[in-house]
DNA sequence: AACATTCATTGGTCCAACCAATTTTGTCAA
DNA sequence: TTGACAAAATTGGTTGGACCAATGAATGTT
């Protein structure tokens, strides 16, 4: 099953990064597809025009993805990405300069009763201070004397501060993961190009802060889900100017 | 910062696999803290007793994993595990031999609010044929004549079927990550012991169901948070003949 | 036709040398 | 003394080649 796709030999960067990018993306967008067989690591080190030992310390990145199962003396063979780790969502929702606007819109779909249930558990379990925490948080999302990007950055803090509130480890990681998937260059790029106001969210932060100070959980829920419905609409605003093929160009130049 | 715990040369399967797993595991269970440095790749080469190339092999499964990050004339680094992929989960559940009923509760305190949301979609999107589908595998885990494990199997294909569904390729891909976990083979040796029998869920399948052919989606995430609620207990039920430090033997070999 | 053997293919490991980025150290001048 | 700058040591990155080991297909035998 002969390989068609021309990869470029690598220019910036260490080299196994960039051949393991090219692979990774190459799997992302199909032209390697699930089930087929990866070229021998002689004749792709060839293409690549690289020595056999950085091609293999590639390979193995992307077996640490999970996005390629290796067997010796038969070769390597790529899986279904669905298989693959969450980390690769981000370079699922941003290929080649263009927003994925399918995988953007499901993303959504699932961190919003995601984001909802932690919360939930959150504002059950949580501490006095860390509370407080938030607060700072909210401090900085609201002075607009300070850097936006400082700003957008505390906003995703808040996210990973809730998941300490659940003490819980699997939701701290769910959390750290989301934060980092928004922090992701193109899309913070995006959301800057978008000229929002960091401090659009406060009111709706402290709708839920007077709630659990009044201690009325129910309350706080109910602003919470308000909340969550602004966030995950601003999303898929992104959504709004996609092409018909369901991406759009980024905005960013990456 | 001199690292102290002992490595043990590979003896088994690939080197750089082996020597990848113990590292893993070294970062799991904090003998090596986030933020500390992995000894010098020549150091640890010579400490594994394997060459240079291997050992740079295994450091570049973690970075595919991202335990750790790397820099050029500085060193590895540990990372946080909870900034780490979602595919760590079973060997966070599962070290040495032992599970660790914390990381378990927490997973499943996740899970089980992501399977609801996940299976209203499927209930709302779900197309016919892919309910006769769900049917075939109700059919295989209620067919007692069939072997245990092809039950079990079939019972988290459910999963799987049910996020093809909600045409979702992220709730896919968290599904299939979700079906691997419960596929560990520690977590299915733990199951086996507890000699249930796989036919056990089938009266709750078939309660969805009704309620889907009735027309009454209502009725039917009623059913389905009995299912969750018994599958939620289940997963929990391992954590009875837990020890006071919340972990236990795990009931398999490994 | 079924089975066992052989052999080419392909990944796994090792070695040794050198390149490149970073950090540390040392020196000198202000 | 302090600061800046340069040299050296440390550490990861890359290369080339050689050989080992598992797989699978071709071949031959029964």
């Amino acid at each position: 099953m002969p390989i068609s796709c021309v990869f470029k030999p690598p220019v910036r960067r260490r080299v196994h990064e960039e051949i393991a990018e090219q692979l990774r993306d190459a799997i992302l967008d199909g032209r390697l597809a699930p089930g087929q067989k990866l070229p021998p690591e002689r004749e792709l080190a060839e293409r690549f025009q690289v020595n056999r030992t950085s091609l293999r310390q590639a390979i193995k990145v992307l077996e640490g993805l999970g996005l390629v199962v290796v067997r010796q003396g038969d070769g390597a063979t790529v899986l279904p990405p669905a298989e693959a780790s969450l980390d690769l969502l981000a370079p699922m929702i941003f290929r080649a300069g263009t927003i994925d606007t399918e995988v953007l819109v499901h993303a959504t779909e699932v961190i919003k009763p995601l984001l909802l249930e932690m919360s939930r558990l959150a504002i059950e379990r949580h501490e006095p201070e860390q509370l407080e925490e938030i607060r700072r948080l909210r401090d900085v999302i609201a002075d607009d004397s300070r850097q936006r990007e400082e700003r957008f950055a505390a906003g995703r803090e808040v996210i990973v501060m809730l998941s300490d509130m659940t003490r819980n480890r699997v939701w701290q990681m769910l959390a750290r993961q989301t934060r980092n998937l928004l922090a992701s260059p193109p899309l913070r790029e995006a959301r800057r190009e978008m000229d929002r106001d960091p401090g659009q969210v406060v009111p709706y932060i402290d709708r839920c802060f007077d709630a659990i100070a009044a201690g009325q959980p129910e309350a706080a829920l109910a602003a919470l889900h308000q909340f969550v419905d602004y966030l995950s609409d601003l999303a898929l605003s992104l959504d709004e100017t996609s092409s018909g093929r369901g991406r759009m160009r980024a905005l960013s130049g990456t």
